[in-house]
DNA sequence: GAAGTCCATGCAACAATATTGCGCGAAGCA
DNA sequence: TGCTTCGCGCAATATTGTTGCATGGACTTC
């Protein structure tokens, strides 16, 4: 787990209560390497917690839209979600191995986009 | 729809036949300006045939398994589908807006990834 | 030409993932 | 004590994708 990150002061600062349901999905999160699927949140915080999945998906709804949590395209058929970039975890890209179904992170700033012809467009917007 | 692309003659020079369905299938992810969901080809096709939803999922996987189309993550839950790189369509990067939930194709080779540390782990395997 | 085989497709059922509606119970407040 | 708010559970539904089985046409073999 995040050795920097106090969760319920975190989600707090975010203007929400920190409920037990709340703290676990947030270490659930941060404890895992890579972003993970809202199934995997599901079961691992049942194996400690009685939780209902509908909650999880609730839960997470409501962390991403305060910008706790970022939900991401997992390369397969289904979202999944990491902790959302803060002053101990710098925004980074991922990379998915279509093979063995792996998602890694990749250290931050090591993904360019050359926007040159788009820059034009996107200006006059 | 691109102009360059013989659709029928390309499923053929990859083992297949060309059946209308399969054509159809191709024409619409070739119309498309950027990679669709099997839903919206399922659709598309049928305002102008008679399609059954699982024909176009086992033609897409097809395609896909042929080379002849890629499968994407859309960003969103739903995976997405393209006509696969070849001579007419270099592989190219996408785009994907969620405000808007836009997936827009970019320039080819617009997207750098340094790989730097990755590269001596990887090499080893 | 009849019988057998292959294969593209349709239909129904199922599976995995996510969302919505409704209600209950605890906490906070008048 | 009664009212409101809100976190959460349960059931139902929606969306996306998959599997099993049947059918009908094309093609081959006898």
């Amino acid at each position: 787990m995040c050795q920097r990150c106090n969760y319920p002061e975190l989600i707090e600062t975010h203007g929400l209560d920190p409920t037990p349901n709340r703290v676990r999905i947030m270490e659930v999160i941060g404890n895992n390497p890579s972003p993970i699927r809202a199934q995997e949140i599901f079961t691992t915080v049942r194996r400690t917690a009685e939780i209902n999945r509908v909650t999880v998906y609730r839960i997470l709804d409501l962390l991403v839209e305060r910008g706790l949590v970022a939900r991401l395209s997992g390369g397969g058929r289904s979202l999944v979600y990491g902790i959302a970039p803060n002053e101990n975890h710098p925004a980074h890209p991922h990379f998915h191995c279509k093979n063995c179904d792996v998602l890694q992170c990749l250290q931050p700033g090591s993904l360019k986009v050359d926007i040159g012809d788009y820059q034009r467009s996107f200006a006059g917007e």
